[in-house]
DNA sequence: AGGCGTTCCTGGGGGC
DNA sequence: TGCCCCCAGGAACGCC
């Protein structure tokens, strides 16, 4: 499930082979892929089509041309990359876009749920996101202001896109173990040095995975090898296995309407 | 305000 | 072996 680092991971992996190239076309394959938009109207608005950086804001991969912007989301098995002129379309390909090298970009999305969005600038996207966990404006102490303004299950909150851009479900649980706070503590009984911790650990464990190009637990990349990340995993998917810190079995609950992991020993609660 | 359920989707795993 | 049911979950939305 592509999160921050695996959406980084993407933009790293694309990111030369098309910078400067030039869109032709935007296809969709099924229908519903353009979340507010059509081929005509993207064809329009880009413009010449020449792509001008690729950049990742939250989850959303930006695809940037001079007077607008393709947004990209990959949810939960979404893939993008590119295949030479001659290569055959995956069956679960959702949309393509046609290069002017002849080179496709491929949106691949087995579930469906990947959409495409086309803005005039990152405004609308922006407007609904909370700040990138890795710039310097996510300090300690805005993390902390945040949290204490709310009274609101933490990890509830570490996955609200509005609160904090980027974490899901793998890094939500990875960042509250090594912080050792439960994620079914409350939101403002969490204590400073605690918020503090977590905030190190956030940028820590997302820096980390950038650096092994994220997390494989559904295969995100074709072109590329698979995350490493998955080996760093500390309590995600480890249901039964003891705990690194304290031998005690790792449970799996649920939190927010996701599955939880968390070692109930050494984790906090607090309430 | 915030929690919770529902929807969108399909492959895969468990149960029988 | 085969079939059915349910689960996985990011985000939006409606309801309480």
């Amino acid at each position: 499930m592509p999160e921050l680092p695996e959406v980084q991971t993407v933009v790293n992996q694309i990111k030369s082979d098309l910078l400067n190239e030039t869109v032709e076309s935007i296809t969709p394959i099924w229908p519903k892929v353009f979340h507010n938009f059509t081929s005509e109207k993207a064809k329009q608005k880009i413009r010449g089509g020449q792509i001008i950086d690729v950049s990742r804001r939250a989850k959303f991969i930006i695809i940037r041309f001079a007077e607008s912007i393709i947004a990209i989301h990959l949810r939960m098995t979404g893939k993008l990359y590119l295949l030479q002129e001659n290569q055959a379309l995956s069956k679960y390909a959702t949309a393509y876009f046609t290069l002017k090298n002849k080179k496709k970009l491929i949106f691949d999305d087995v579930r469906k749920f990947g959409r495409i969005y086309l803005y005039k600038n990152i405004g609308p996207i922006d407007k609904r996101h909370g700040p990138e966990p890795l710039e310097n404006d996510f300090t300690s102490e805005s993390l902390f202001k945040l949290i204490k303004s709310k009274k609101r299950n933490i990890k509830a909150l570490l996955l609200d896109q509005s609160m904090i851009a980027g974490l899901g479900n793998i890094y939500a649980d990875e960042s509250l173990w090594k912080s050792k706070i439960h994620p079914n503590s409350l939101s403002h009984k969490v204590p400073k040095k605690k918020i503090e911790n977590l905030h190190k650990n956030i940028k820590i464990i997302l820096t980390n995975a950038i650096e092994q190009n994220g997390t494989t637990i559904i295969d995100f990349s074709v072109n590329g090898e698979s995350g490493k990340y998955t080996n760093e995993l500390k309590i995600y998917g480890r249901h039964n296995l003891e705990c690194f810190r304290c031998d005690n079995p790792i449970k799996k609950i649920r939190v927010a309407g996701r599955g939880t992991y968390i070692c109930s020993k050494c984790q906090k609660k607090y309430k």
